[in-house]
DNA sequence: ATGTTTGTTCCGAT
DNA sequence: CATCGGAACAAACA
């Protein structure tokens, strides 16, 4: 589920908690695999303090003295979750750090299409190098991120869910980005003018800090929570995802899925 | 029972 | 060879 506001506000929940506290002991469940070994997990990172947590796309970085990252990507059903000693735990537990005050730090994953991986330096600089810009670092300007989609053969909406070319944006905030661009998200990429693609780095930016602002989108079935279990506000903000009309001119919603996704935009107001 | 789901990677086709 | 689109990964729910 998480994307870009999920993922940062997991990431800011984490730094204020884990920061200064070190592993005391690591359990990871039966079956499950780090990268590059469970034994290299667990070796890296007993008895080491965090010095830091951040997010790089949708990834969220722990970073440990020695130059030891741990990275995790939450995917779609992916959670970290912050566990006082006697709180239960669940069927999807991955892995568990113990801290020294006895509080934990458990990852859950329902479909397991999260990973968890140790990093070296150079290892963390290439995981951040092989994404585009940030999106709101203003790394990139309105005619640096044309040229980006203009050289692809695709949807505009395939082209802004692609972290190469700009990295956070998945389906919810990529639909609700063209929406309030006004794009039809089957446009594609070749045909877009400076003034699009101007207003479309202006839309995912502002749906970007809305959704960080509101800590994140907690769907019905409940899969994203920050570590503490709070469930985000985004969803009450949605602006045409799931919606069923166009809450500017009240047309029937479509629905297509565009290269497998769902994609929800408005006939009329975003006009192929 | 079938279709859906917030993400990424791999493979076959072009 | 590079790029694109679809399948696959797996589990729960309506």
């Amino acid at each position: 589920m998480p994307e870009l506001p999920e993922t940062e506000t997991v990431a800011r929940v984490l730094r204020s908690n884990i920061v200064g506290h070190t592993v005391q002991n690591v359990k990871i469940i039966k079956g499950y695999k780090i990268s590059p070994t469970n034994k290299t997990f667990a070796k890296s990172v007993i008895n080491k303090k965090v010095v830091g947590v951040q997010r790089v796309a949708k990834n969220i970085i722990i970073k440990f003295e020695n130059n030891v990252y741990v990275q995790t990507h939450l995917a779609m059903t992916g959670r970290l979750l912050l566990k006082k000693s006697g709180d239960q735990t669940s069927k999807w537990l991955k892995w568990v750090f113990v801290f020294e005050n006895s509080t934990r730090l458990e990852f859950h994953d329902m479909r397991a299409f999260g990973k968890t991986a140790v990093l070296t330096k150079k290892e963390f600089d290439d995981l951040t190098n092989k994404y585009g810009p940030e999106p709101l670092d203003n790394k990139i300007n309105a005619k640096a991120f044309l040229k980006q989609l203009l050289t692809k053969k695709t949807s505009i909406k395939n082209a802004l869910m692609d972290q190469k070319i700009i990295s956070g944006l998945g389906n919810i905030y990529a639909t609700d980005a063209l929406f309030m661009a006004q794009i039809n998200p089957k446009t594609k990429t070749d045909k877009l003018s400076l003034e699009q693609a101007t207003d479309l780095l202006k839309s995912s930016r502002e749906i970007l800090n809305e959704g960080i602002k509101n800590r994140g989108a907690t769907l019905p079935d409940k899969m994203y929570v920050d570590p503490l279990g709070k469930s985000g506000k985004q969803q009450k903000h949605f602006r045409i995802y799931q919606k069923k009309e166009c809450p500017i001119c009240k047309h029937k919603v479509k629905y297509e899925k565009i290269n497998g996704r769902g994609t929800y935009f408005c006939p009329s107001c975003q006009k192929p």
